[in-house]
DNA sequence: CTGAAAGCGCTAACAA
DNA sequence: TTGTTAGCGCTTTCAG
């Protein structure tokens, strides 16, 4: 393995000459630099990051911890986050956790480790407010995105869930409607409690009564949301929903699968409306009615945030006010709930 | 910060003593033991990984490179490569280089930088050949994964590409299609050659002429494999493919929208077959007619050969023979080739 | 059974 | 304009 040391002998410079042309931290003479430039190509140096980040005290790399990578949904953020960080100079490394308070803690103590810089977050669940306080009580560099904890009050990026809901029961209300049920996600997510929110007041405000077997979990996944669904086709004529809002795109097929095995048409015996907006939920055989959600914009935007505090010296972070940016979404209106989609 | 200094006073032991228990590597006294763990808790102290990174030269980290985490393939990969990473002690980073060269030289820097101690490449194509040669010079701890480069001779584990393409092929022909095209991905992959190949082979040895047109490209991607299903069906009726075999489900997605728009019936009128078993690919509406490519398989298998290498000595590496393992893949038979499925 | 100290490869203060 | 050197936090050899 060849060192700074080997560059600087073989060029006949001290090893800080060799530096400063490596992070050209100071003017270093032509023909110096010309001699170093040519030993590290001759011998094929490449600087050694640990030790630079040993001394330096940084890594220049950020963290983006996902629940779920193999839910099409955080890919996107991933890329998005890469890509701000790319261009600052930082490599992302993306953590999967399963969902599981275990791995999170692990990945978050790769900050305390010096293993990464700063860390996005978009796990957070009612479950790891313990550990996610922590993070805050030692002031580290974390921005939440998509997820959030109410209370915790640090820097978060997240998209208007609660309007979302409200625009999703409108337009199924709108399409006449009465009977709409609210399939949500895990439990502890704000998402879930927001969006179910924004269902319940929309049906409120319409005047609506809401069956309690209306709030049921599809856990945000394809067959949790398939079963909930055949529970909601068997109660009884009155109460047996006409539409279904699902927590996301992935759970929303889940529904449509159901109602096709059950010989429901969609959406003329069962609407369905989901959120995000796969790119699945575009194409002609599905064409579902979601919610989309700008997950590309949450994984920028809460990138940037977390770049920006980066840059400044610690002492500044504590100063600084909280950032809680709430991205707008968008009702796409397919085929899924008939209407002019259809 | 709290460092291993700060215990060790604060314990009133050596550093020494500290790092033995710290890492279970000698015998300590009860009494110093209890003192130094008393000490850790009270300082709430979590050791520096990269410093220690630095001195034992690991990083215990290892990264899967692949092509575009936003394909719905990757992700199954990088889950399992997580979890087997994570059963040896390493966590694992995944690096996206969108396809570009560039990003890719970035990654496998990581190596020699020290970042991380071992690669899982799925972007092999091609153009980057010059570069992914360095990594067999310099003996570098990688495996690649799905991809391969044809004479590189290094470990990898493929799924058998050939065969698939001669099983979807010999479906379709069995069906009684006779005009079946062949729409490839990216080019300069080993895998489009491969399954292009199967393809040509069953046409031929089924005694049926391929018409030039019928070798298209579809990127691998939505939106490509979409135009080319509208420049295939523009060819005049005797040439007009009855079936098209796409290189992955997303791109047969795009066939089969394609087709939707088209006004033309799948299956009736046209008949498509993917690669891969997408999640998507068994939606009720969908009914994807496909190649299944065990992708957890061969991330599984892939992280654990380069586990395995790193658990060698340095010396042993050179010696010890290439392994190069293909996994077996199964058509999947359902609605889009109509047939038993439909 | 334990501790002192060298040193991993690099940066940057300080000196010249 | 350049070099010497301390030291980042840790592991591990060597001596005791």
């Amino acid at each position: 393995m060849t060192t700074i040391k080997d560059i600087a002998s073989h060029a006949k410079v001290s090893v800080a000459t060799v530096s400063y042309v490596l992070n050209n931290t100071r003017y270093v003479s032509p023909e110096k630099k010309e001699r170093i430039l040519q030993a590290i190509r001759e011998l094929d140096y490449v600087p050694n990051a640990v030790a630079r980040g040993l001394r330096v005290r940084r890594s220049q790399t950020l963290s983006l911890v996902v629940a779920d990578i193999t839910n099409p949904f955080y890919p996107d953020i991933a890329k998005a986050c890469e890509e701000a960080a790319q261009e600052a100079g930082y490599l992302v490394n993306i953590i999967n956790t399963n969902e599981d308070g275990q791995r999170l803690a692990d990945a978050l103590r790769l900050l305390r480790e010096g293993k990464t810089d700063g860390m996005i977050i978009t796990t957070a669940l009612e479950k790891d407010r313990t550990v996610l306080q922590e993070l805050k009580d030692y002031a580290l560099p974390v921005v939440f995105a998509h997820r959030e904890l109410p209370g915790l009050d640090m820097d978060s990026v997240v998209s208007d869930n609660f309007n979302g809901a409200v625009a999703a029961t409108n337009h199924l209300l709108g399409l006449g409607h009465r009977k709409v049920a609210f399939m949500g996600g895990v439990e502890g997510s704000e998402i879930t409690r927001l969006r179910r929110e924004g269902y319940v007041f929309a049906m409120r405000q319409a005047g609506f009564a809401i069956e309690p077997e209306w709030l049921i979990s599809g856990e945000a996944r394809y067959e949790p949301s398939y079963l909930a669904t055949r529970t909601l086709m068997e109660l009884e004529a009155s109460k047996r929903p006409t539409a279904i809002i699902n927590i996301n795109d992935v759970g929303a097929i889940g529904v449509i699968d159901a109602a096709y095995d059950l010989r429901l048409r969609v959406p003329d015996d069962l609407a369905v409306v989901g959120f995000d907006d796969l790119f699945i939920a575009n194409s002609r055989q599905i064409q579902l009615t979601t919610v989309r959600i700008p997950r590309y914009e949450l994984g920028k935007r809460a990138t940037l945030i977390l770049l920006e505090k980066l840059k400044k010296p610690d002492r500044e972070v504590d100063v600084k006010p909280t950032n809680r940016i709430v991205l707008p979404v968008e009702l796409i209106v397919r085929r899924t709930c008939g209407g002019r989609g259809a």
